[in-house]
DNA sequence: TTGCGCTATGTACGTTTGTACGCATAAATC
DNA sequence: GATTTATGCGTACAAACGTACATAGCGCAA
C-alpha cells in the first residue's frame, strides 16, 4: 500500500533494495535452508526482478555470506545489550539463563538459521570470520561481568544447551539453567 | 583390486551395495554439504551405476536420511563405549574431557556432518526422530556416572565446547575443560 | 525540451538436477 | 539345456539452475 509498491514497472531509486534482498535471502534460508536458496526464490520473496541478483551482488555465494554476517550481527547486538543492561553479577547470571531458556527457544526461525550458518560455515572457510567475530563479540559481552575462563564456559554452555533445548523441547528448564549458571560462575 | 572391482560390468550380486552408497553419503555430504549432494555425485563416489540410486532408495531425502541416522548410530554406540569403559566418577569426569578436547576437534569430517544433520533436521521436522534418539543414547550413557540433571548439562556443555572449539581452534583447553567438568558434576 | 550516460532488468543459454522406465541379464525351475 | 521370473541398470526427459548480456528506462546536464 506504499507509493512505492502501488505503481507497477516502476523500481527505479529504491534505495532499500540491497537490504531487502539480504532480508529475503535470511528468509528463504530460514525455510528452505542454504540447499534450497536459488536466485530465483529469493528475487521472488523480495519482489525484485531476476536480474537484481547479479546486479547487486558478485553471486549466490556471495550474498549468502552477506545475509550470514547480517544475521551474526544482529544477534550479537541484542546479545550485547541483554548483558549491558545487568548491572550487578546477579543480573548477569539471569541474563544469561534468559539467553538460554527465553530467546531461542522461542524463535524457531533463528535456531534454524544459526545451525544452517554453521553448516556453510564448516563447508567454506573463507567465511569463518562472521563465525569468529561473532564469538568475539559474545565472549566480550559476557567479559562485562566474569572472567574470561568463565565467560568462555558460559558461551559454550549457552551455545549446547540453545541447540539441546531447540532439538529436545522439554530440555533444560528455567531453574536447571539458573543452577548451572550458579555452578559454573561460583 | 580385489576381485568384485577388477571384473568390469559384473555388478550383479554386490550385497554390501546399500551400505556402500550410505557411507558414501556421509562421504559427499562432508565435503559438499547437503546442498551439493546429488545422486550422481554419490553414485561416482560409491561406484555405481546412476540407477542404482532410485533402486535402492525411495529418493535422495531417504537416502540421507539413512545416512544421517548411520552417522549417529556410530556415534553414539562410540560414546556409549567411552562411558562404559569408565569405572570411577574420575574416571567419567575424564572421558568427558577428553570427548570434548580430543574427539571432535580431531576429525573436521565428523563435526562439519554433524553440523550438516542440525541443519538438515531443523528444516525437516519429520527427520526429528534421529536427533532425539541420539540424545536419549547420550543422555543413557552419561547417566550411568551422574544424575539426570547433571548428565544433561554435561551433555549440553560438550554440544555447545565441541561447536566452539570447532569452529575457533584455541577455545577451551584440556584443563580448562577439566574444571568446568568438575564445577558441573561437584 | 533534448540528448547523454548510467542504472537496472528481461531474456536467453548451457548445465545440472531428480526421477521414470524399457530392457538386459542372472537366478531359478523344470 | 531351455524357459521363465525377477532383479538391476543405461538412458532419456522435463524442470530448474546460475549467470551473462543486450537493451530499456530514468536522472541530469545543457
Amino acid at each position: 500500500m506504499t507509493a512505492d509498491k502501488s505503481s507497477s514497472g516502476n523500481r527505479r531509486y529504491d534505495p532499500d533494495r540491497k537490504e531487502r534482498i539480504i532480508e529475503a535471502t535470511l528468509e528463504v534460508i530460514a525455510v528452505q535452508g542454504v540447499s534450497g536458496t536459488t536466485h530465483r526464490r529469493i528475487a521472488e520473496a523480495a519482489d525484485v526482478p531476476l536480474g537484481s541478483m547479479t546486479y547487486h551482488f558478485a553471486s549466490l555465494d556471495d550474498l549468502i555470506e552477506q545475509a550470514f554476517l547480517k544475521l551474526t550481527q544482529e544477534i550479537a547486538h541484542h546479545f550485547d545489550d541483554a548483558f549491558r543492561k545487568a548491572q550487578t553479577v546477579d543480573e548477569a547470571r539471569e541474563a544469561v539463563v534468559e539467553v538460554i531458556c527465553g530467546w531461542f527457544a522461542v524463535t524457531e526461525r533463528k535456531m534454524t538459521l544459526i545451525l544452517e550458518l554453521y553448516a556453510y560455515v564448516a563447508r567454506n572457510p573463507q567465511t569463518r570470520h562472521v563465525m569468529t567475530g561473532w564469538m568475539a563479540k559474545s565472549r566480550q559481552a559476557l567479559e562485562r561481568h566474569f572472567s574470561p575462563d568463565v565467560a568462555a564456559s558460559l558461551d559454550a554452555m549457552i551455545e549446547g544447551a540453545s541447540i539441546h533445548n531447540f532439538m529436545h523441547p522439554d530440555g533444560i528448564s528455567r531453574e536447571a539453567a539458573r543452577l548451572i549458571v550458579a555452578k559454573l560462575t561460583a
